[in-house]
DNA sequence: ACCTTCCATGACCAATATGAACGCAACGGT
DNA sequence: ACCGTTGCGTTCATATTGGTCATGGAAGGT
């Protein structure tokens, strides 16, 4: 799959280089262009659309010389674009952020924000498009709604959040390092006998790894007795 | 806090009486009115915004007589309609729901669904919109990172609808995946034999899925032994 | 040194796929 | 027509695991 296109708007120009450096250490994600102010993100857009080599994802600053954020996604709604927008403001408020959802903004970034918060939040839109475009190798794929929900959910903001409480770095870097080296999937018993703790500890923070999506859980059928749930790293 | 407003726009008179019932039988949520088409729609919700009066939440299907709901969609956010969508529709196609996604739709429904599923989603809405009014002193409002990554994680998380007694979420989910796969209609035993489990569980879960009308059960004659239910995925 | 906070543990109860046993409905030969 | 054969539908007890609660012990702050 070809890499995502990505054109960052933003007036600031040190902000402007730092966010397209950011892109560019990205896997998976490539640097269409830069725009200064609203005007200039618009013609680029149409041009590169023109061009049958549209962008698929504006950062977009909320605030600029010209016009703001929330207009320029009206504008670029009313003449057919369809990238995705990352919102990136330091204006931190809640009806912006209303208005900005039912304009069709998939994620919402507050400056200042580390290089871990973007690319956790790149990513998460990443996982979003993968999910939608794994139609199953078909021109017609039926999509159910478990299908949506589970896209809909990548997009869900992850564990930037401090960890739920019972559980410890420590003990859940030493699940990940052990969960990184099996080839196969593991069940939580297999987990508890490895690391030497016990069956509901191990089970935790598979279940946290699950959920956070690091993870795939799965169901261990054949034998008599409830079924074992078995994980398996996420690889690529 | 009053309720939050709302538009049905569905062509079938019988679809759209039973989406405006399930609006009147939520607490939250009244019924602003209802559009056969899409010019009636862009209408009335034109009419409502200028009473000072707007709509906040449109139901929007996305087959209509005249127009496209993602042409809807477009139009309204050229007009500067600020409403909400919910995305309802029979089509299960994943590049429309992409684009819907961009367009600035915040839930996706498919067609049949349940009262407990249309809830579902409205009451996720509802909780989206506390989050983010609940700081709403004016200007005021400092929102933080985890505060806009919150309202989004409870805007799009998937809601567990509770399952009947006996039945597991994966492994439905697994029965699911490999019905989807299927072109011709399959028997119990033939799941069995795919998926690795027993006739009794791979049985329940597709009388499960029958009764709940995801799949079709039909009878196989022919051979010898009792006569044999096939189970086809539902298409369209 | 005491208190608070936090995490891992052990034990309990609830959940769920399995296998076997029984019954039922169509097929095919007599 | 009748009846044995065949293979699936249905039910039930059973085997294991998942999930939760209260407890113990360690780490850090006062």
């Amino acid at each position: 799959m070809s890499d995502i296109r990505v054109l960052v708007v933003e007036d600031e120009p040190v902000a402007a280089a730092a966010h397209g450096a950011y892109v560019g250490r990205l896997k998976g994600f490539s640097l269409a262009g830069t725009a200064p102010d609203g005007q200039s993100a618009l013609r680029l857009l149409a041009e590169f659309s023109a061009a049958g080599n549209p962008v698929e994802l504006v950062l977009l600053d909320m605030n600029l010389p010209d016009l703001h954020g929330l207009d320029i996604a009206r504008r670029m709604r009313a003449s057919g674009l369809l990238a995705d927008i990352i919102a990136i403001t330091a204006v931190r408020e809640l009806n912006i952020v209303r208005s900005a959802v039912s304009i069709g903004v998939v994620q919402y970034l507050i400056k200042p924000f580390t290089y871990a918060t973007f690319a956790d939040k790149l990513a998460s839109y990443q996982q979003f498009r993968e999910q939608l475009g794994a139609g199953s190798g078909g021109a017609r794929s039926g999509a159910s709604q478990s299908d949506v929900d589970q896209a809909f959910a990548s997009l869900r903001a992850p564990s930037e959040l401090p960890l739920p409480k019972g559980l410890s770095t420590s003990t859940l870097d030493a699940v990940k390092e052990f969960m990184k080296q099996q080839q196969d999937a593991v069940s939580a018993t297999e987990v508890m006998d490895a690391l030497g703790m016990s069956r509901v500890t191990a089970r935790r923070y598979l279940e946290y790894l699950a959920d956070a999506g690091t993870v795939s859980r799965t169901a261990r059928y054949g034998a008599p007795g409830r079924p074992e749930n078995e994980y398996r790293w996420n690889r690529g």
